[in-house]
RNA sequence: GCUGCUGUAGCUCAGAGGUAGAGCACUCCCUUGGUAAGGGAGAGGUCGAGAGUUCGAUUCUCUCCAGCAGCACCA
């Protein structure tokens, strides 16, 4: 018989008869490896106990710590879920159910839907699978015996999947005790190797095949599941966490702002959320100043004929705000589209009066309001609106200055980031498209000159490929925030289409017209979504200098009351946001209250120090209080009230 | 937009085919109390909107609106 040879991590090789499997490899070294083995790789690839293996390769064998293990385990509660799906509603079709990063999803086909109810009963007799130990094994079958057989199960989603898998590759069935299904594996070798207490079932919901609206919708359930019922523990404590973070709850304890039925996706900012607003603005604003920006501002509402040039019309019509006028004298309508957008409108400030190639490059700045017609089950809080501000730029540029001009952006940007309390974040390079505009040459130049960018401004970028715009390729950047979440706000992106349409140009040195190229840029992207980040990121407790109430001064006994005010008057003038609470409550009361409303300092006053010309001071977050003369306190707040820009 | 769920006082929620309740918040009174809720009284709701069934609907049915979760979307 043939041999093959595996090599070990540790470098050690073996010969084995061709067509062993790394269960028997395991068995063959110790039995108590044979027992924690779950799984194996062979050259890099997933493979299966249950496989055999034909040619000589590099092994690791694989238990349930490791990150294959995890994988596995997932991978088989969504197989034991469908199976107890359909164990106890037979008719249910069943499509995919692939791993996702906390646990897995399978979607279903059938008429009736799933309720909360159903879930504890498909936990119950996911329980009762596992506890079955039932083996798992693999079949491989030829495409046709495949097709056949769920044609005659009545399984056509199962055909449909069959048809995807590329030719050559193998059509494998795993059997789960008597229930079966389509699967590329690989999986654990029984179903008494899921840990029964360390998933939940999460929730049902609408989901379409291969995400195609056109197809009709299939029911989606998800879970999660860990290695173990610590694990499971600590994730659900982890939304538990996420929850108590969400802005739509904060802005309500911190009374920041309201959205009411008569203005969906739209903000009413309260007095305390618009601070946070106008601070950040008034800080993007002095930054931009300071980075050579000129800022502008543009209309609201503008004919449509401005967006059937840009383009805007023919791709996003759906998504525009319209608003007809009917005006006297008039012998139609005028349309107009409020503005989801604010770059063709910069192009008119550009266009206005001949530009030399010495005014390039030309960065100009809004902070435009626009408004966008999002799907109503788009809309999220304030992160998702229909009407919120960007700040928002553009770079008139030559092709030439786009990679300076983006390494200056990079560095802007970071400025910015690390200032607002972002320290982690990454950037992604989209490149070229399938469906795009403009030769191979002019992108092989702009994606090259981001790149370039990039590395000179001392970062590293992650490639995704193919997600650049039909024009041009852009940087994204992602933030990550405290709790390790994901947030694309800021953003470059190269375009000399929209030039293009609307007629943009400069006169060169040459002393003719040329055309100049756009970027698009932003750093927080939209100042209502990244308002709330910030309430997230910081659960509330924003630095001082963002935070709305900076100071509250709470009276314990009205004897206190008129050196309160004194001590407000006083913090004022020192640029601090302070506000006396004089009412008629307990000290207790006064600090419970004002911490749920996240006043990142309290100044309590008693007899003792009217007497002193003392505050006592209680920062957010501290269990005690430090009494200390006004004016030291002053000092210490006011240093940290002020913005980093400025300080 | 799609699927499912939800919509009762400012907030969190209970309730039932015979026209509503709690806690907190709010107002007033008592209390002047040392760092996360002192006590008492009071006021507050066309039960998301419209239509239908019914002697009678906030409760049942339908349509619409909004919110939530996911999908799709995000120039």
């Amino acid at each position: 018989m043939a041999e093959i040879t595996l090599t070990f991590p540790d470098g050690n090789a073996r010969q084995y008869p061709a067509g062993t499997t790394p269960a028997e490899v395991a068995g063959s070294i110790s039995p108590s490896l044979a027992k924690r083995t779950v799984g194996a790789r062979l050259d890099g690839q997933d493979w299966d106990m249950a496989w055999p293996i034909h040619e000589d390769a590099a092994i690791t064998l694989e238990d349930a710590k490791s990150d294959l293990g995890l994988e596995l385990i997932r991978h088989d509660f969504a197989h034991v879920m469908a199976k107890a799906v359909q164990a106890l509603w037979p008719e249910t079709k069943v499509t995919i159910g692939p791993v996702t990063e906390t646990g897995w999803f399978y979607d279903f086909d059938r008429a009736e839907p799933f309720t909360t109810e159903d879930l504890a009963a498909i936990e119950a007799k996911m329980k009762q699978i596992i506890n079955a130990n039932e083996p798992i094994r693999t079949e491989v079958w030829s495409r046709e015996d495949a097709i056949a057989h769920y044609e005659a199960q009545g399984e056509p989603f199962k055909v449909e999947l069959i048809a995807r898998i590329p030719e050559g590759a193998p059509i494998r069935m795993y059997w789960h005790g008597d229930w079966q299904d389509l699967c590329r594996g690989p999986h654990l070798s029984h179903t008494g190797q899921l840990p029964a207490d360390a998933f939940k079932l999460m929730g049902v919901s609408g989901a379409y095949w291969f995400g195609d609206v056109t197809r009709p919708q299939l029911q989606r359930i998800t879970g999660v599941a860990f290695r173990n019922r610590e694990d499971l523990k600590a994730h659900l404590t982890f939304l538990e966490e996420a929850a108590k973070r969400d802005h739509r709850r904060l802005g309500r304890e911190m009374d920041l702002f309201h959205m009411q039925e008569e203005a969906p996706g739209q903000v009413f900012w309260h007095p305390n959320g618009w601070r946070i607003y106008t601070v950040l603005q008034d800080y993007i604003r002095r930054r931009q100043d300071r980075g050579g920006y000129v800022e502008v501002n543009t209309p609201q509402v503008v004919n449509r004929k401005l967006w059937e040039a840009s383009g805007h019309w023919d791709n996003y019509q759906d998504h525009m705000f319209i608003v007809e006028v009917d005006e006297e004298h008039a012998r139609e309508k005028t349309v107009n589209a409020l503005k989801p957008m604010n770059c063709p409108c910069h192009v008119q400030v550009f266009n206005h009066g001949l530009k030399s190639y010495r005014d390039l490059p030309l960065r100009m700045a809004e902070f435009g309001s626009c408004a966008r017609y999002e799907p109503s089950g788009a809309l999220h809080g304030i992160m998702r609106v229909r009407g919120f501000t960007q700040d928002d730029g553009h770079i008139f540029c030559t092709e030439a200055q786009i990679e300076s001009e983006t390494k200056t952006f990079i560095d802007f940007l970071s400025g910015i980031y690390a200032d607002l309390g972002f320290e982690g974040w990454r950037i992604k390079l989209s490149t070229r498209p399938e469906k795009r505009i403009g030769s191979e040459e002019s992108w092989d130049r702009t994606e090259a000159a981001l790149g370039n960018a990039c590395k000179a401004a001392g970062y590293d970028y992650e490639i995704s490929e193919g997600e650049g715009a039909f024009y041009g390729p852009k940087l994204e950047f992602v933030l990550t925030d405290a709790i390790g979440r994901d947030w694309q706000c800021g953003t470059l992106q190269v375009d000399p289409n929209l030039p293009e349409r609307l007629d943009a140009s400069f006169i060169g040195q040459d002393g003719a017209k040329h055309r100049p190229v756009m970027l698009h840029r932003a750093v927080v992207g939209s100042f209502e979504r990244f308002i709330g980040i910030l309430i997230e990121n910081w659960a509330g407790k924003l630095p001082f200098w963002l935070a709305p109430r900076q100071v509250v001064v709470a009276t314990i006994t009205s004897e206190a009351d008129a050196y309160a005010h004194e001590v407000v008057e006083a913090l004022r003038a020192a640029g601090i946001r302070a506000e006396a609470d004089t009412r008629n409550e307990k000290i207790n009361y006064k600090v419970r209250e004002h911490s749920v409303g996240k006043v990142p300092a309290i100044l309590a006053l008693g007899a003792r120090e009217v007497e002193e010309r003392t505050v006592s001071l209680r920062r957010l977050g501290e269990q005690g209080s430090r009494t200390l003369p006004l004016d030291e306190v002053t000092a210490e707040l006011a240093a940290e009230a002020t913005p980093p820009d400025l300080r």
